[in-house]
DNA sequence: CCAAAAGTGTTCATTTTACACCCATGT
DNA sequence: ACATGGGTGTAAAATGAACACTTTTGG
């Protein structure tokens, strides 16, 4: 029953899709290019493309997100790159048989997690690319269209993967810089649940976690107020007890 | 720079491979096949096979499951057939150029959690299926070689994800008959995480989480001891709070 | 001085844990 | 009678939530 003969298979296209989150300006964002040919010519849409013959998923991923915002995926630690760092994880793969008029393609999207780029430039194609907030781009009663294909599920797949990852992971540091401080940390928090959250007892739980924060030594009042420490993120990924995500 | 081409895109094959867990004489076990021709000829693998043309990944992955086992997945709450239910999600995908010797393959895994099967009766290859603990299947040092492909991970991809998704899902009752006692349930817990846990707080703690268990108000004694009261899974399938895990 | 953000201490409610104890059956 | 698993009560310990209060900057 195994009719594995390589000589008869069905052929499919694979492609990555790449949900690219960020938080700006207290808002959850993604990343949205324009398409400039059909189907679906002028709508936004994830940016993607096609797996290369000899490429793994995740460096087509890599080298898709590299192409369309500079940006180059944190895959080892002591990455020594002057280009800003990310989270780069695989989501979940796409293939219904009809998400794509032309032809049969199966997309395996992925989940990047930056921080606020100064600079969100535009990669290779130029008709138009954007950091829009994620409910303007889900919101079905906007004046303007649903994302291009399936890509509005994958989206809100991405963005619910992203509000559950951390509530019990250390993931939220990649939205922020190199170095912050705990108010920024919370107000990531904040931003991609949606929610308010007590400063103080932020502050206790997250400090108070062994291998979540690390002291750099150094301090900031880019916030205003008191002078606040700053941090990186230290080695723990798995944040034990959890961030608990108010209810309601 | 989305250089989409249906004329020219890269060919692919796409296949699903499963990863079916059960809960046999208290241990956590998975299904593996034993391959009939190269590569890889002889070893064992997990069960999967080609996707075809016209159907989408889990319709394939439902097919190869009823093939391989006779099990059917649970897509409907209110699935009639006489076959016992399963739950079936996506896993991951997995696909590196060189996973397969003969061609560039993609695989979309899914994980299967199922009922312990009266008769687990091989479907239509007869050349060997078989229930076996994980720990054995993945056990590097043991008599047997390993599974073949990169099945080893997908499988230690598999349990993971079993094990962290029943802490705060109800999908631990994927592991029972439709109808089980509160025992049988802790017995699913202690299977899967290797664990022993307190009867009496897991009784509490299951019974107090509304949703999760609903009483049908039979009875049964085939534990021995006093007569516990049947259940089976309510509509919740969040567990808030979660179901602790003891460390170490 | 005041406003703003950082950080600490303390109290109360809730949850978790550990374990004593009783219940209902089979042998 | 007794072993076996089912189920309830309860008190100590740990955790989370709420919030008063002090600290250190900029204006």
């Amino acid at each position: 029953m195994p009719p594995y003969d390589p000589s008869a298979f069905p052929p499919f296209a694979v492609t990555v899709d790449l949900v690219v989150l960020t938080v700006r300006r207290h808002a959850l964002c993604a990343l949205a290019v324009r398409r400039g040919e059909p189907p679906f010519q002028g709508r936004w849409a994830l940016p993607g493309g096609f797996v290369r013959p000899d490429e793994d998923l995740e460096d087509a991923a890599a080298r898709e997100l590299t192409e369309e915002t500079g940006l180059q995926p944190q895959r080892l630690p002591d990455d020594t790159t002057a280009v800003p760092g990310a989270h780069l994880e695989q989501l979940a793969t796409y293939g219904d048989p009809k998400r794509d008029p032309r032809m049969r393609v199966v997309s395996v999207a992925h989940l990047v997690l930056a921080p606020d780029l100064p600079a969100p430039r535009p990669g290779g194609d130029a008709s138009g690319v954007r950091w829009a907030p994620v409910e303007t781009l889900l919101s079905r009663d906007s004046e303007q269209p649903p994302l291009a294909f399936d890509h509005a599920r994958i989206l809100a797949d991405g963005v619910e993967r992203a509000r559950s990852k951390i509530e019990y992971s250390s993931l939220a540091t990649a939205f922020c810089p190199p170095e912050f401080t705990v108010g920024e940390l919370r107000r990531v928090y904040e931003a991609v649940w949606g929610v308010a959250l007590d400063p103080r007892n932020f502050h206790r739980k997250v400090t108070g976690t062994p291998g979540f924060l690390v002291p750099t030594g150094g301090t900031t009042t880019r916030q205003g107020g008191r002078p606040a420490q700053l941090f990186h993120a230290g080695g723990a990924t798995l944040l034990n007890p959890p961030m608990l995500r108010p209810e309601a």
